[in-house]
RNA sequence: AGAGGAGUGGCAGAGUGGUCGAAUGCGGCGGUCUUGAAAACCGUUGUACCGCGAGGUACCGGGGGUUCGAAUCCCUCCUCCUCUGCCA
């Protein structure tokens, strides 16, 4: 009854009731311990809801007899008679009207319930509170030893003058830095760098609008939770994309794939926009944090029984990157507590900074299993012609600024910076100096 | 941005208040014929939700309204086309 439940959901009922037990439990990793009263509330409502909806729907065929009658009626002259069966008529149609706006309460209930439903971790998510218990399941053997007298990022830029923070705070604000000379070259050549690295694997380049809509924002799960994150554009309503996972993977919002065009891979570069809100502290000098930075995003829609596949494949993609940098790194899985909200499985990497001396997360990589595509409607028609949901996935490509504070601190030397030699042939540079 | 026109099923395209989920054509699928193919002919062919089922409900760009009844009338928003203006 699309009039009144087209409804948005991101777990489907159906889906909760086949499988409560084991929702409860996976969700339990993320530390919702109350989780199967909510499951239970959901099920309850989407019975009311089916029950609700017969009534309505007899009720609208009475209606629709009830009108097809006065159209004969009419038609034979029986103009008394129809007279009277419009009073009936009109009678149902209030009380259609009645039910339907109890039938949309119901949903728009529904609805708010399942919105506050994240996704179901994977088996192999670890139960956790906090960063503290993601799991490593890979580390450089060795880190990197602090030279003497090395300097961190926020100190090299000055030096070198290839980024500069005050002339961003005078033209827009805190966090939105102008890269300069060699900086500049640097950040535009490991775009190239990464682009064509993806397009190596396969990667179809789009360049995305910077601006999307309600719906799209919708459609991968920035709205309705996390509005406060992005920038709006009210005169339009319009929103800064954060990511270019929500322009890239709402191309497929209401698109059936044909099965054999699995898997669908895209990949582009892009500025991303973060408001960041009350997340500012010592810890997030420099480049660690930005409201505008550009990210390398690769994205894939695929077969659900091949979606991890394609989550290794994109976890390789990455870690082929930042080695190929040289930087030292380690691969996390995040635990349930630290996991996003719409994400089933998700690897972060992290760059070590010897002059922050800390990890600095460079790349997500994410399988959101039917989640997103639920939002999107985004299916595939397999052989049997039945249509269902595909999976998507997302990762960064990387993310530019923390990447270049890592070769910053990393590869700084007495005499310059040395850039990686994969950079190179992009940079036309070997080394950053005075 | 202004003026005008238009949005209907996979596509094309009829339908301007009542048995219209929607003619017709193309395409798709199944079949007849054929050694095979084409042609021709016959049949079939949207989606979602509820229901064990029969079946029911909803959907003609989106939303709202008028009416007993809306693809059809009204309001509003969106998109596309043409002309004019502006602009990288």
């Amino acid at each position: 009854m699309p009039c009144f439940f087209n409804s948005n959901n991101m777990l489907q009922p159906a889906e909760i009731r086949a499988n409560k037990d084991l929702f409860t439990e996976r969700l339990k990793k993320r530390g919702l311990e109350d989780i199967e009263l909510t499951l239970n509330q959901i099920l309850s409502l989407d019975d009311e809801r089916k029950s609700t909806q017969q009534s309505l729907d007899s009720t609208l065929a009475e209606s629709n007899n009830a009108a097809k009658e006065i159209g004969m009626l009419m038609k034979q002259g029986k103009k008394e008679e129809a007279e009277q069966a419009k009073a009936k008529a009109a009678e149902l149609r209030d009380k259609s009207k009645e039910i339907g706006t109890k039938m949309s309460g119901i949903e728009e209930e529904l609805k708010s319930l399942l919105y506050n439903v994240p996704n179901v971790p994977h088996e192999s998510v670890p139960a956790g509170q906090s960063e503290d218990d993601n799991e490593v399941v890979f580390q450089v053997p060795e880190l990197p030893e602090i030279a003497e007298g090395a300097k961190p990022h926020w100190d090299l830029i000055k030096e070198y003058d290839i980024i500069d923070f005050d002339l961003g705070n005078k033209v827009s604000g805190a966090g939105f830095p102008f890269y300069k000379k060699q900086g500049a070259r640097l950040i535009r050549s490991m775009i190239n760098f990464f682009l064509d690295e993806a397009a190596d694997a396969g990667y179809i380049e789009v360049q995305a609008p910077l601006l999307v809509n309600e719906d799209s924002g919708y459609g991968t799960g920035q709205l309705p939770d996390k509005e406060g994150q992005m920038y709006h554009a009210t005169a339009d309503n319009l929103f800064l994309i954060p990511t270019a996972e929500v322009p890239i993977t709402n191309m497929y919002r209401d698109v059936i794939v044909d099965e054999n065009q699995l898997p669908l891979k895209n990949v582009g570069h892009t500025p991303c926009f973060r408001r960041e809100a009350g997340s500012w502290g010592a810890h997030v000098r420099g480049l660690n944090r930005l409201h505008q930075f550009d990210k390398v995003e690769i994205v894939q829609i695929q077969h659900p029984e091949k979606s991890y596949e394609a989550l290794d494949e994109m976890v390789k993609h990455v870690e082929e990157l930042i080695k190929k940098l040289g930087l030292p790194y380690r691969i996390l899985r995040l635990c349930g507590g630290d996991l996003g909200f719409t994400s089933a499985l998700t690897y972060d990497f992290e760059v070590y900074s010897a002059a922050q001396k800390r990890w600095l997360e460079v790349s997500s990589v994410s399988n959101f299993e039917t989640y997103q595509a639920n939002r999107l409607k985004l299916r595939y028609k397999g052989s049997d012609k039945k249509k269902q949901l595909l999976h998507t996935l997302n990762g960064s490509a990387l993310a530019l600024p923390r990447i270049l504070a890592a070769i910053l601190e990393n590869n700084q030397t007495p005499d310059g910076i040395i850039i990686p030699e994969v950079l190179r042939p992009y940079t036309g540079f070997d080394k950053i100096t005075l």
